[in-house]
DNA sequence: GCGTTCACG
DNA sequence: GACGTACGTGAACGCT
């Protein structure tokens, strides 16, 4: 194999330079926890194996390094002293893994290198210098700016993270100067991040321009006495020498003698044993897996041309072929896939549709795979489109000479039996939408597991959590995209018309890797100690949404259609009052940005202030603080109400009804929230408006059928029994127990006054307080709430914690748990991530706490109303009761139910409700029934 | 596709 | 000394 590197050296085309430091950091930082069995952390480890991996596979290149820094001591500290000075130690979890990434690299026999008093950054510069010189082309794979000024005609960057390439024009979008010049500006501007010290008030945009104008530092500091200016002009003078030691900090340095000849970085057939040996090591049983490593996952480049196969699709890694996936159009062939199933005992499931809609789908297609690369897809119905300049005279599809799926009353009632069977598990990704189909058809899908709320209990926001990124995350593979079967935009084709070979190798592959998946994720469960989570909140409730959503709601159309005319006819009239206050000149009021000329300078009114963009801010604080000054903002802001109200919901609402039931029928999602909440679209029902007059005349359109009411059941104040719950705050608990109101005895024992005393405005207070709590309160934020200043808000703060002491040891100790794990925990056990928490930006990291503070709050009234719904649906069966849920709208369930069941409905809601958790402080639930939603709550 | 605004808990 | 903030969502609209 040695031979390999030398006949390589004279084809050296194209290199590939990887910035292994800053990749280490940026993996750390992008993925949840993982450690390895004896507690070694390793997720930058993984990241930097995975990405290694893609790499390989992906590029064309026939050299390939991997740079690192050596030490901290470089030329530039010698330079400077304060160079990188202030940047904190690497954090504790990440200081193990750098011996492993680079055992990593080694691993897969690629070539490692690092330089003692030299950076990453300048043995890069180095190694591509040489490679241009012999004319070949460099890849740097980074996204780090430092490395920006090596851009040019053969020299590009690629970020693997975002996919994207980095040429001159992406640099120029950056620094406002081509790549030559990218220097001259980092001088000017300095560098927060390294400690580059720059030229005082000269930024990026400064310096783009003085370099634009003056051609490149030397001459601009030359000529800085012409600069009209005087500040900028002075500083300048003031400053030369710091932009000149900034130039020599920013440039980078690539005439040292090479570690390494470039003909050493020449790619290596892979060792399948050294990199098993490795992987095992680590833990990273899926890689292996997925490499299947007695095939190498790229045949040594020996035997490979270069070039030519570019233009050729990617062939699938190692372990991913598609050999074994089966088209099934007889009953003998289904009935062997069934039979492989019951084998198996659990199977990959996934349903082709015509749409994304569940309640307007029509089954297309079911794809089963019974062990990974073993898989199958079973056409229901298939219409390919008609033959080209054939003439289509009627509704029908052209008939089609080519195969025919199995009817669809047979394949149904072959499937259905093994869809119900107790001893074959069905993995799907997302199966509640498959089971949504299925049930539409009167075909029950059961026992389930699903990847992507595994994934989602898993990692929460680390990553997305559809199947061809987690494919991509977890396999390394790139699944067929949709696209790529069935176009996009205008030209775009339902499933039923793919031609059924390649309809066969989208679907198959969907359910090979679903399995795959859950191979994967299923077992760390266990070992990330996430199976309660799972098991009792997560899958059991996924047939209670499914029920949920296809019973949907009934709205009653002839209201919502009258009330979108009058709002209609009141837009009218506010608008034509509205260009009258404008001196009779029109404009667009739905547009912030006219808005916000035509206030601040048409009308010439004061107080404006300009939201980040440098737009004219124009929210609803804002105007009402206008509203004294001049009757416009007033105005507008009736028009901005009554226009929500009638685009978002009254015109939405009536265009989402179902005609088929003659209903609305929400989507749940189960894995969109941080913190385990679920969310609600298409339409969204769990922002129906209420806190307005005008709003909860929406809600009055929400109705039960006849002889049926509608019951609405919340929790009352369930985030402040969990706060006072988890932070043990024995004031609040007392309160709590004796079922007192909650804000007054905060009010009176904060401000410290009788009960009696307590009037509406000290209450009103407590309750922003309160639930400032909930928020991880800050004085900015809570001075905002009460309009008060920051000061008197501290005081507050200070005040509240005085009287309950245990808030604040609550709040430390969460944030610590942050820090130190990445994530908080629910008092059940979820995982609320909180990415930002070390971030170096304080803004970003006070953010973080903020959000790790609401998590266990928010995250365990999630989790609490999620048991509810669990249990309710079989405590409701085992009353006796006919009533269904409808919706879920965090801290309330609303459902419907026969009139005459009403009162015994309610009665096993609040109970089931009431005991779904047993906390220090006893859970109320407050219940209504009602013939509308608006008079049930 | 992003930013702004606003509906909800 | 300035920064930029209350936590979590989804939809409509304007603008590019």
């Amino acid at each position: 194999m040695s031979a390999v590197s030398e006949s390589a050296t004279a084809s050296l085309r194209h290199l590939v330079l990887i910035d292994g430091s800053g990749f280490i950091f940026r993996a750390f930082h992008g993925l949840p926890p993982m450690s390895r069995s004896d507690g070694t952390p390793v997720n930058a480890v993984y990241g930097f194996t995975t990405m290694l991996l893609k790499l390989l596979n992906d590029s064309q290149a026939d050299h390939i390094a991997v740079i690192f820094d050596s030490s901290r001591k470089t030329f530039r500290t010698d330079l400077y002293p304060e160079y990188k000075a202030h940047r904190p130690p690497p954090p504790e979890e990440l200081v193990p893994q750098f011996p492993l990434v680079r055992e990593a690299v080694r691993a897969f026999d690629v070539a490692c290198i690092e330089m003692e008093g030299f950076e990453a950054d300048d043995l890069i510069a180095a190694y591509a210098r040489a490679a241009t010189l012999q004319g070949a082309k460099v890849t740097i794979v980074s996204s780090d700016k430092d490395l920006m000024q090596l851009v040019g005609a053969q020299v590009s960057m690629f970020d693997p993270m975002k996919n994207r390439t980095i040429g001159p024009d992406e640099v120029f979008e950056k620094f406002g100067v081509g790549p030559d010049r990218v220097v001259d500006v980092q001088a000017l501007c300095g560098d927060a991040a390294d400690n580059v010290p720059g030229v005082p008030g000269i930024g990026i945009k400064t310096a783009a321009q003085l370099i634009g104008e003056y051609g490149d530092l030397e001459t601009l500091l030359a000529r800085a006495g012409e600069i009209k200016q005087p500040k900028r002009r002075q500083t300048l003078l003031d400053n030369a020498a710091m932009a000149r030691l900034s130039r020599d900090l920013v440039k980078l340095r690539d005439d040292m003698d090479l570690p390494e000849p470039v003909s050493a970085l020449a790619v290596r057939a892979l060792v399948p044993e050294r990199l098993a040996a490795f992987l095992a090591e680590q833990g990273f049983r899926s890689l292996i897996n997925r490499l299947d490593l007695k095939a190498p996952p790229r045949p040594p480049v020996a035997s490979t041309p270069v070039v030519a196969t570019a233009t050729e699709a990617a062939p699938a890694p190692a372990g991913f072929s598609r050999d074994q996936y089966d088209l099934v159009l007889d009953l003998d062939t289904l009935d062997r896939w069934i039979a492989a199933a019951i084998e198996a005992g659990i199977i990959g499931f996934d349903t082709e549709t015509d749409s994304l809609d569940s309640m307007r789908a029509r089954l297309v297609g079911v794809s089963l795979a019974v062990a990974p690369g073993r898989a199958c897809y079973i056409p229901v119905i298939h219409n390919p489109p008609a033959a080209q300049g054939s003439l289509d005279f009627g509704d029908a599809p052209a008939e089609s000479a080519g195969p025919k799926p199995i009817p669809a009353d047979q394949s149904l009632a072959r499937l259905a039996p093994l869809l119900a069977d107790p001893s074959v598990l069905k993995v799907g990704h997302n199966i509640k939408y498959d089971m949504q189909v299925l049930a539409s058809l009167g075909v029950p899908v059961t026992p389930i597991d699903d990847t992507m709320l595994l994934s989602y209990v898993l990692d929460g926001a680390s990553h997305g959590h559809g199947l061809d990124e987690l494919a991509q995350l977890h396999l390394g593979h790139t699944n067929i995209s949709f696209a790529e079967v069935c176009g996009t935009g205008k030209s775009q084709i339902t499933f039923d018309r793919v031609p059924l070979e390649k309809a066969r190798d989208y679907a198959a592959e969907d359910a090979d890797v679903t399995l795959r998946l859950h191979q994967f994720l299923k077992p760390r469960l266990l070992a990330e100690k996430m199976v309660e989570v799972y098991e009792t909140l997560e899958r059991p409730l996924i047939p209670v949404i499914v029920a949920m959503e296809r019973a949907g709601l009934k709205v009653d159309r002839a209201f919502l259609q009258a009330l979108s005319e009058d709002f209609g006819r009141r837009l009218a009239d506010l608008e034509a009052e509205v260009i009258a206050l404008n001196g009779g000149e029109a404009f667009n009021l739905a547009s912030p940005q006219q808005l916000g000329k035509v206030l601040f300078e048409t009308l010439n009114l004061p107080g404006g202030k300009k939201t980040k963009t440098g737009q004219w801010a124009t929210g609803a604080d804002i105007l009402e603080d206008l509203a004294p000054l001049h009757p416009l903002p007033a105005r507008l802001l009736d028009w901005r109400q009554l226009a929500k109200l009638k685009s978002t919901y009254t015109d939405a609402l009536v265009a989402q009804i179902n005609p088929a039931t003659g209903r609305v029928h929400t989507s749940f999602s189960l894995a969109a929230t941080t913190t385990g909440r679920l969310s609600s679209s298409d339409p969204n029902l769990q922002n129906i408006p209420i806190r307005t007059e005008e709003g909860r005349k929406i809600r009055r359109a929400f109705i039960a059928e006849p002889g049926f009411c509608l019951i609405s059941a919340d929790y009352s104040q369930i985030e402040l029994r969990l706060v006072a719950h988890v932070a043990g705050i024995e004031g609040l608990r007392t309160a709590f127990a004796e079922g007192r109101d909650i804000h007054a005895i905060t009010a009176s024992q904060v401000f410290g006054v009788p009960l009696e005393a307590v009037d509406s405005s000290l209450r009103r207070r407590a309750k922003a307080i309160n639930f400032g709590i909930i928020y991880g309160i800050s004085p900015f934020g809570l001075a905002a709430q009460l309009s008060i200043p920051q000061s008197e808000a501290k005081a507050y703060i200070e005040a509240y914690f005085g009287r309950y002491p245990e808030i604040r040891a609550f709040m430390e100790q969460t944030k610590e748990e942050a820090r130190t794990h990445g994530f908080v925990r629910t008092p059940f056990g979820r995982k609320v991530f909180t990415p930002g928490i070390k971030d170096k930006n304080g803004a970003a990291r006070a953010f973080a706490e903020r959000a790790a503070i609401n998590g266990p709050i928010q995250g365990g009234a999630a989790d609490i109303i999620k048991r509810a719904m669990v249990r309710l649906p079989a405590a409701l069966v085992e009353a006796g009761l006919a009533a269904r849920l409808l919706l879920q709208v965090h801290d309330e369930l609303v459902l419907e139910a026969p009139e005459a069941e009403a009162e015994a409905t309610i009665a096993v809601v609040r109970r089931v409700m009431e005991g779904a958790a047993c906390l220090s402080v006893p859970l109320l639930v407050e219940a209504a029934a009602a013939a509308s939603w608006d008079e049930a709550h």
